[in-house]
DNA sequence: CCATTTTTGCTCATTGTTGCGCGTTTTTGC
DNA sequence: GCAAAAACGCGCAACAATGAGCAAAAATGG
């Protein structure tokens, strides 16, 4: 590894993993870290404050998660936090101002959900429950697919998703899956979940997957998407041969980093 | 790691974490734990007491109850809360065990959705995100029309919504509305909630209109539904003019009382 | 290779924070 | 009740953090 100088990209990669091992950075701290002088920490700071990707406090930075709450739907199953954000923060730079999104249920989309704030003019398409409380007081358009309440994911799912999705077009679809093999391409647990995905699929005209590293390989019950669907795949850390063989069917594959 | 300061977020953090422990702390103490003067505690503590994170007392603070958590779907300040409750009751009367029911938005719909756990088997569709989120955790089958958020009134609104409602129908209809007089029937701010309004009209057996006495004969800009869309009209107050106008037009009146 | 743009680090005026002194208010002990 | 003690709040000075402006360095694009 050549030593270079850190790009701000990776700066700021690198003050989110601080962030989110410590808790809280000052600035005199992270100065030191990043060998950067203060000045260039409060730019970053005061940027990424902007797209609500940290909270500035006098002296430093505190953790998105520190001070505000998720209460309502407060997943305790959640592992892989880390992972998840790293993975959503990729995801966010595929989003351009004024884009029309389509964000799936799960965890890691959820995370992406939080940052869309970092965006504007969006217009959010979603089936996820959390996702929508996640946005209702964004200033992005907000649309829900309509459809039968799934408690397990939280979604909206079944037959009635359809003639929603069906009049509408997004530019960019983010997915979730439970499981990504691939023979099987994306499945999931619940029929009337893999049905909305394949809805969805059809109307996007960029599919992005967003998957943590424990569900490659894994495979699930109903089939939600061929690998074909896919354009980009965003993941925390493939194997070799599963990035040859998906690379080799055209998927586009994002590495968030460990 | 450099020892550094602690910040005031740090701070703030670690005083609810003692406070957790010890239920209560003293200003002495927390200076001394926090290694600042008293001062600054004192400032902190008025502070965070401002913000309902602790409980000031006199030479200390003491631990805030329950009211921790506020939920994601934030309530506003509700005006005639025991009025609508009242409302919310006699209509919950009108509800069997296994119907199918719509609930429209408004606080009023609201209050009875709150009270469904008491019923069994329901199967319940909403273009209201508030009464979908009271009713995520409970045991009856939830549908969702799609459609537009709208922000002001946290519903799903416009022409989006018309499939799936059109594809359903309903056994009873709980309406809110914004203003209701003789000649305009159902009035509302928006044009797009007027719509979805009147597409569920046409697809319930029984339509119930909940209105507390505030609403009465005060008409707002769009229609939203004729008198003779109304079966049945739960409020806690009219006027005898009144009364004798709607009866004649074959609505069913329900009073709840003062 | 040079011109242009962007990023960075420095200085400095401004602003926010902290601790202390002191007068006022509340509590405590009798 | 009443006086002493404790707690409090306010103003102030010292200090820390900040943002703006500017020049140097680095990246970018002919």
């Amino acid at each position: 590894m050549a030593e270079h100088r850190l790009l701000t990209a990776e700066r700021e990669q690198k003050i989110l993993e601080l962030l989110g091992q410590s808790r809280v950075m000052t600035v005199a701290g992270l100065s030191e870290a990043l060998a950067v002088s203060e000045a260039t920490v409060r730019r970053d700071l005061q940027s990424m404050h902007e797209r609500k990707l940290l909270q500035r406090v006098r002296g430093g930075a505190a953790f998105q998660g520190l001070t505000r709450q998720e209460p309502l739907f407060a997943d305790k199953e959640e592992q892989q936090t880390e992972a998840k954000r790293r993975i959503a923060l990729k995801a966010l730079e595929l989003v351009d101002d004024h884009d029309v999104v389509y964000l799936d249920g799960g965890s890691t989309v959820l995370a992406l959900a939080r940052l869309l704030e970092g965006r504007q003019g969006l217009t959010v398409v979603t089936n996820s429950m959390m996702a929508a409380a996640e946005l209702m007081n964004s200033r992005h358009r907000l649309i829900l697919v309509g459809g039968e309440f799934r408690a397990r994911s939280r979604t909206l799912v079944g037959p009635l998703t359809a003639p929603v999705i069906q009049s509408l077009n997004v530019d960019k679809a983010f997915m979730g899956t439970i499981g990504f093999s691939i023979p099987d391409g994306m499945t999931t647990t619940d029929p009337s979940e893999a049905f909305t995905k394949e809805q969805i699929l059809k109307r996007a005209t960029q599919v992005v997957l967003l998957v943590d590293s424990s569900k490659l390989g894994v495979p699930s019950f109903a089939r939600s998407g061929t690998i074909g669907d896919i354009d980009v795949l965003v993941t925390n850390r493939i194997s070799e041969q599963m990035l040859r063989d998906v690379d080799s069917l055209g998927v586009r594959v994002i590495l968030a980093g460990e």
